[in-house]
DNA sequence: AATATATTCGACAGGGCGTAGAAAGTCAAG
DNA sequence: CTTGACTTTCTACGCCCTGTCGAATATATT
């Protein structure tokens, strides 16, 4: 009865639910606690349910939330990049701090899965960086 | 009364205790419970404990159990590389499902922080990546 | 005031992790 | 075979996170 490893669940930043909510307001720009659950009428959850969730999401500091004429508007504190970016910082050192080779290799192939183009824009990022760290080193 | 986001927990792949078990096994290779126990001494924890989270993380595939002379031996399941190669897949996957642009810059930052030697053999990662890609489309 | 809507509170379930004592199993020595 | 030391498994608790809401409270609207 050998185990196999289950390597997945280590992507997830957020639970399922906040994911959904996140994703609505990124579309969104900004919306009402309803208007939330109206975009995510496919989940069939409680108006409440929603509205617990967004404002856990408040609290973790990824929506603001603020009064608007008659309800409280709610919208992402980060754009999706500026999210992935915090995020991806942290993870990357957390998987580093255990190994940085054969991560390079993942993060390739996961990049080139997603999103061919921007093999080159990286190519780019290492060059200057390269340089940068040269300079510093020579400084 | 704004909160700030807390970017952090993100990079945790395992618990603190799983990792340091982890970490010790990678060190050693192969390991009684005790053993475990002993190299964990600054822990201050039970015996029992570690052979509950050693068990646990048999139960995720990540480490093997194997009869010995007269007890049992726990070995990781993967080298570190194997495993951050995995574990990196998945995440590299869960945050481009976010975003992909805007990662890239932490990573190398994140990379030339960790390992600056790294930085080239990226390079070359790239490189053949995109040959194959082309090679792929030419084909 | 009464009704409708919005917002907050408090709760529970389920899962993961750290923690460890109790119980059961194993094995050698007496 | 009985005892005792050691190994391994079981069971359980606390804490925290996420999904899930209903109940209660606050705020309009009529």
């Amino acid at each position: 009865m050998t185990k196999k490893a289950r390597f997945d669940g280590y992507g997830k930043l957020l639970g399922p639910l906040e994911q959904d909510i996140m994703e609505f307001l990124w579309k969104s720009g900004e919306a009402s606690g309803r208007e939330v659950h109206s975009g995510l009428a496919s989940r069939r959850v409680a108006l409440t349910t929603v509205l617990t969730v967004l404002e856990r999401l408040v609290n973790k500091g990824l929506v603001a939330k603020s009064k608007g004429e008659s309800v409280f508007l709610f919208r992402p504190a980060y754009t999706k990049d500026e999210f992935a970016r915090a995020v991806s910082q942290d993870v990357f050192r957390g998987i580093m701090e255990i190994s940085s080779s054969g991560m390079c290799a993942s993060f390739v192939d996961a990049l080139a899965d997603a999103d061919p183009e921007e093999l080159e824009r990286l190519s780019s990022l290492i060059e200057t960086k390269r340089k940068e760290l040269q300079s510093k080193e020579g400084g």
